[in-house]
DNA sequence: TTATCGACTGAACGTTGTTTAGTTCAAGGG
DNA sequence: CCCTTGAACTAAACAACGTTCAGTCGATAA
């Protein structure tokens, strides 16, 4: 078997090649410079040869950023450790943005670009589990939150507050990275951003914590 | 004068018609369904003659934006008679969702894809207008609820809650457009969501209006 | 030794945006 | 009236793209 075997580790080891050749185009220059002929340059192979490994040049760079977002989903998850259920949901706000900046690229493929995630198998298995999918963890949390009695009577529902703080710290994040070198406006600090936005949605959704237990207050 | 003048009058024919042809396939199918080749055939000219009237391909779509969007700026700019600057900026979030999401593809283009607004002299000329510059038109609303003491202590920034509040309606739009039919989350309706954000955003930026002036009080 | 089979290549196909050399034709000056 | 000019437009090509497919090659299995 350990012909097999080296096989099957060669054919591997070109696999990660070829997105480790993608991922560095596709970081540094953006979806459209990724090209099969630049990346099959890289890698010393016709751009044909690419097509043993990936049905195309899609299923390609969503596989390296669907990699890429496995270490985003399990860095969030470590908040869990977080007590108070809104002081986490600020937590991941600040760590969703972070990432975002850090990887504008596989941000914007990821949710600045329709996909069908919908017919991904192994992406569909995650689904729902907190510590790989960011969204259910969110949702947890505000769940959380509701049950302590910490939301505001319009924002008792998970499902719309989830939605609602994700699309704030989403509108960010996306605003920067498509416009932060746009002189049009006078653009405040990012992280003074980050930070209104957050703090702004929380104030307005939830109520403050008890005193002597948790975290502070937010009221000022 | 009247042959030169027919002359220019069939150039700006033209210089519609290609535009006509180009919105009708953009606004259908989007960026990408856009070809010079389609929308040479449907203005029964060659590809070539395209390029006597736009630069290139971008050029001929952004113009196609920026005139959509000037009729959008002009119909936000009637709220000007809305007197409570709070009111108004709740009305101006829920317009501009609207427009988002009645012209998806436009809006992709202008605030979902990176671009060089800075080096556009006409977008330049009418920055800061109110009546032709919604950020300036935003901007200028809060400034005017920070002058009457509506904004809470942090966001007595009028530069800091305008981009605050225009990422949290853009994200809203911008999710709905790109993952509206993705069933990864159970979407609560885009109705509930815009106004779960433009009033979950208010009422963490702002101090209720004082009673018998205006418009009511927001807190329950 | 020979057959098999997966991996890979070389060359092509059909698109795309864009350029360029040429054609056409009305306008205007001598 | 002719002839030049100049703009508008065409035909054809170019380079680059994703993708396909008939083959080749070399190691494995019989």
């Amino acid at each position: 078997m350990t012909s097999a075997d080296r096989r099957a580790r060669e054919r591997q080891e070109l696999h990660d090649k070829i997105l480790d050749a993608a991922r560095e185009l596709f970081a540094t220059h953006g979806y459209e410079a990724v090209t099969l002929r630049k990346i099959a340059e890289a890698i010393e192979y016709t751009p044909a040869a690419i097509y043993g490994h990936f049905q195309d040049k899609d299923d390609l760079i969503r596989t390296l950023c669907k990699r890429d977002f496995d270490v985003f989903s399990a860095q969030l998850s470590t908040l869990q450790t977080v007590a108070d259920p809104v002081e986490r949901v600020r937590l991941l706000g600040h760590g969703y943005v972070r990432f975002a900046l850090e990887h504008p690229q596989h941000y914007r493929l990821m949710f600045m670009t329709p996909n069908d995630l919908e017919h991904d198998e192994d992406a569909l298995q995650r689904r729902g589990d907190p510590h790989r999918d960011g969204y259910a963890f969110l949702r947890l949390s505000v769940q959380e939150a509701i049950e302590r009695g910490r939301m505001r009577e319009l924002y008792r529902d998970a499902d719309l507050a989830a939605q609602t703080f994700w699309a704030g710290v989403h509108g960010v994040a996306s605003l920067q990275i498509t416009h932060a070198s746009d002189n049009w406006v006078e653009w405040r600090d990012i992280a003074a951003r980050t930070r209104a936005m957050i703090d702004g949605l929380l104030d307005g959704m939830t109520t403050p914590a008890p005193v002597g237990r948790g975290k502070k207050a937010v009221q000022p």
